[in-house]
DNA sequence: TTGAAAGCGCTAACAC
DNA sequence: GTGTTAGCGCTTTCAA
């Protein structure tokens, strides 16, 4: 069966293509095109089982009516569930999504920035890789619409969302403290990505307002780009160093699941032995024994956010920058 | 900065844009052109950032070089963790995928499919809801490359790739037995999808063959499209109605995740007082505690195959009808 | 060796 | 009210 296009339809009807579209774009009456023949061609359309090219439509209005989402990992939770949620919003204005893994790979993340530009896409948004800074301010300059989320540059202008790293980590060590844990220890990734910096800083002030002494020891730095089981081990090394410390904050929900194999492994016990706080949530925290208290983004926001971000601009053409930060949200439970 | 097209080169170097367009595709030995304008042109190119228009591309040669992946929700770990693997193996290929959540609703199944289908998709990774068979009848009808996963249509003669459902809960089935368990209890979903029904006759075959006999009581059918708070508590009414079953296999990962709240809850006690196997795997089952049994899909393979047939079926035209069943591996755990 | 020109499917300014 | 026509950016046949 050959692709049928307006010009099959306009030759069944006896008409030009102009006609067609015109009634196939719903602008029939402002076009004041009679009834009968309006009704002939619509008609016509769905006998020939016509199916418009957005390819065609693209390349001649110039819009694709496609997003561009680069996430760090589709097979991590957070960024699937964000995923969910921008896909889910961007279908209420007809936009689809095109998203894509950096894996952690600045290398992969630049082709894959380089290729959904090709692609002609509408708009980005985009969780960037510190490598792809560059390529960001490059978009930025040709007025790209663009969102960044979860992290930024802080020296790139550019619009994102994000929720208050700072205040979540700085409420999360307040809480153990509360909670009556002496010695807090911080385990982290070996980054410099702002969501990571703001999290081990809110952690450092907090502990120096409530004269908590925090030395070198106590705070943990995982490489970047080792494997699970690396990590745990990592984890393990650092809790047998460090047996005095007796809660510990995760400033990641992946380095959250490999403490708790770490700890368990090490034959220790959460809450009796061991608080434990975790920014980010799982579904291990939740349902978990014991369950885990998470610093939980609101994700679902987030994405819907960054979306309406997104159609704003590039239906405005509002190039004011937006920057949004939402308040993370601690859900208590059995290990604080 | 307004965007560059081969017309800009050409006009730069002076020459025509067949010129420029036979160098970029590295066609210019093939067509003779001389060493020294290939490099006028290529340097031109470089200098004005010069970008491939990739939609005009695809107009032209009819090749998106994008594979559309439809997915029940990719929240959904499974799912998640295979639109990785099939990302990360289009991209092997040059391929980019487009891909979207049904959310298991029939009716946005259709729309998601009508769309990608106007963006000129090369070819389709689905999996499918049960409302898509129409449609994916004529799909296959217009020969478009189509490959199923997870599950099919027994009656709709296309590729796909599964796990061997019926083996994998039939040794489940064979295992909790093995382990003495007595009364073995089933808690599935109430569809018609084959991956369940297959799932569902392992489990009936199995106790069959071992001369346990089941009583309608002893299988839970939880509905499709009930909230995780509803399906905790459906389960806990069922084990409340059957306190003497004392081991449950739970088809699906969600339904694990719920079911082991819904034990928890109901405070009985994984494996001494119940054991548990699930198909599919969680990290709650890897981590949790106590560990949990489970059937584990080779999704990675699953996913790089699906790709496979996909750009089999693009590339040479082969309209064979490949039909791959992985096999399953049981993982066991505490819980069993 | 290189270029002119047609055309992929669609839109829209302009003409009648 | 409806049609002619140019053109979005690219590829490719055919001619020179």
């Amino acid at each position: 069966m050959a692709t049928v296009s307006i010009k099959d339809i306009a030759r069944e009807v006896g008409v030009s293509t102009t006609t067609v579209s015109f009634v196939l774009n719903g602008k029939a009456r402002e076009k004041r095109i009679s009834e009968e023949l309006k009704d002939k061609v619509l008609s016509a359309a769905q006998r020939l089982n016509y199916r418009p090219n957005q390819v065609a439509r693209g390349l001649r209005t110039g819009q694709s009516h496609t997003l561009g989402l680069i996430v760090e990992d589709i097979s991590n939770p957070f960024f699937a569930h964000l995923a969910r949620h921008v896909e889910h919003e961007a279908d209420k204005y007809g936009y689809t999504v095109m998203f894509c893994s950096t894996e952690n790979d600045d290398k992969k993340a630049a082709g894959l920035l380089y290729m959904l530009r090709h692609r002609q896409m509408d708009g980005f948004i985009i969780i960037p890789t510190p490598g792809m800074r560059q390529d960001l301010c490059e978009l930025v300059a040709e007025q790209k619409p663009l969102v960044l989320v979860d992290r930024y540059f802080p020296d790139v202008d550019t619009c994102h969302v994000t929720v208050d790293n700072y205040m979540g980590a700085h409420d999360a060590v307040k809480l153990l403290i509360e909670k009556k844990y002496q010695k807090i220890g911080l385990v982290t990734l070996n980054s410099t990505q702002t969501q990571m910096k703001e999290r081990e800083l809110g952690y450092l002030e907090a502990m120096s307002e409530q004269g908590r002494p925090v030395t070198p020891e106590m705070t943990l730095h995982v490489p970047f780009d080792t494997s699970d089981e690396q990590t745990v081990g990592t984890i393990m090394d650092w809790l047998a160093r460090n047996p005095e410390i007796d809660a510990i904050f995760f400033t990641t929900n992946y380095l959250g699941v490999a403490g708790l194999d770490a700890i368990r492994r090490s034959g220790r016990k959460i809450k009796e032995d061991l608080g434990v706080i975790c920014f980010d949530d799982s579904i291990l925290f939740r349902l978990g024994s014991p369950t885990v208290t998470a610093i939980v983004q609101p994700i679902r926001e987030m994405g819907r956010q960054a979306v309406r971000m997104i159609i704003d601009m590039i239906q405005k053409k509002q190039d004011k920058v937006v920057k949004q930060t939402f308040a993370p949200v601690i859900v208590e439970r059995e290990s604080t």
